[in-house]
DNA sequence: ATATATACATACAACTGCGTATGTAAAGGG
DNA sequence: CCCTTTACATACGCAGTTGTATGTATATAT
């Protein structure tokens, strides 16, 4: 019963589906091989063959959602000149959790149904190299507009930087605990300008809410 | 080897000591109960004594550190009447997580070393138990303030909730990850008054920062 | 056409952690 | 002072998972 190359990569594919499923269900460190293999419609013998253990597997999971949305935003961040695009690229970033399912899973069992712990491959290696070159990016971004006045100088990039990561990653988390609470895409929207108004230099606060404009 | 009473509530809390800190290094599942037992210097038999299983362990540990933490927070926020007040609690909580220790483990595990998963004790049910009580008495805090003109009203109170929750559960989080990269407690109060500066009707938002003021 | 590597399924051995059952010595009540 | 209960320690059996070893049929290269 061997299956052609192609074959094998859709079943490759459909182990990392149903690997996200079972993750999202049962959290990972209660999630074995043998129910991934199942909700797949394989055995641990696929599961092997594809994938070295459990850790490979996750890593697998992680990068193939992960890896494209993350490089993105660093692309907008460390090009970007002006506040507007970052707000924008926040937003989106929330609208898009929201609309597509293998993000929204793969978020949320990052950000719920894992423990971040020393092994579980390089997690928290990746995750802390991540947040740090993201911090950087941004303190880096802050920095720019604040010299050429096109930002509030009354806030310093670093905890700027800080506060920005510290609000989205608990926009994600919540949002992700309990969506019927978030009204998206319009509160992407709102949210986020709660952020970014206040630091748009010599503009009035008070200007008028004109609802969802995504 | 009986104990007296008063010996067996130290071994209980010799146990809760030791699960704590076992939680927090290897994460919660990957947590056997001897680990806990010889951290404790006692055996499985003493913890199945005080406990009925890890889980019952686990919500014991959580209950200790937080039930009183949450209990002031709540006291405030539903008897305020001045932004000023919520401000000082947020920062405050932040400052304690940096300073107590238990506080600090205990969300640690909360946050990034356990699963939210739908067993492990009624943690789920419990948690969305009280950010909805949380955010209701946010909503009902920022609407006083707004009808007595203490606040811009700019802002629609529920998702000013929801962004205050978002960034501080995102505060926490990132602190508790990295805790290096925030300068406490200096950093609890400036990023706090991020948020709470621009909800403050009628006031320069360029106001001179005065770093720490705590 | 044959051989080999591939893409799995199946089978096996070993360990691990859990829950419970049982043992036990001392505390504390009558 | 005796009896019961307490506060554990020790011992046991079991079920679940993992990793690997082996089987196997077929795609694919030569």
């Amino acid at each position: 019963m061997r299956r052609t190359k192609e074959e094998a990569l859709e079943t490759r594919g459909s182990i990392l589906d149903a690997a996200e499923r079972v993750f999202l269900e049962r959290g990972v460190s209660r999630t074995t091989l043998d129910q991934i293999a199942r909700a797949a419609c394989v055995t641990r013998g696929a599961v092997y063959w594809h994938f070295q253990n459990k850790s490979d597997l996750f890593n697998a999971v992680v990068a193939r959602a992960r890896t494209p949305a993350e490089a993105t935003f660093y692309r907008v961040v460390e090009t970007a000149d002006a506040l507007d695009d970052l707000e924008r690229v926040c937003a989106n970033s929330l609208v898009e959790v929201h609309r597509d399912e293998r993000l929204r899973r793969v978020y949320a069992v990052l950000l719920l149904k894992c423990e971040h712990t020393e092994d579980m491959g390089s997690l928290i290696r990746r995750e802390r190299a991540a947040k740090e070159r993201a911090t950087i990016s941004l303190t880096h971004f802050f920095s720019r507009l604040q010299k050429s006045g096109r930002m509030t100088a009354a806030r310093e990039p670093r905890a700027l930087a800080l506060a920005l990561y510290a609000y989205m990653l608990g926009l994600f988390t919540d949002y992700l605990r309990s969506p019927e609470l978030y009204r998206m895409p319009d509160d992407a929207a709102i949210l986020t300008r709660y952020f970014f108004d206040p630091l748009k230099a010599n503009q009035s606060d008070t200007s008028p809410r004109t609802g969802s404009k995504l």
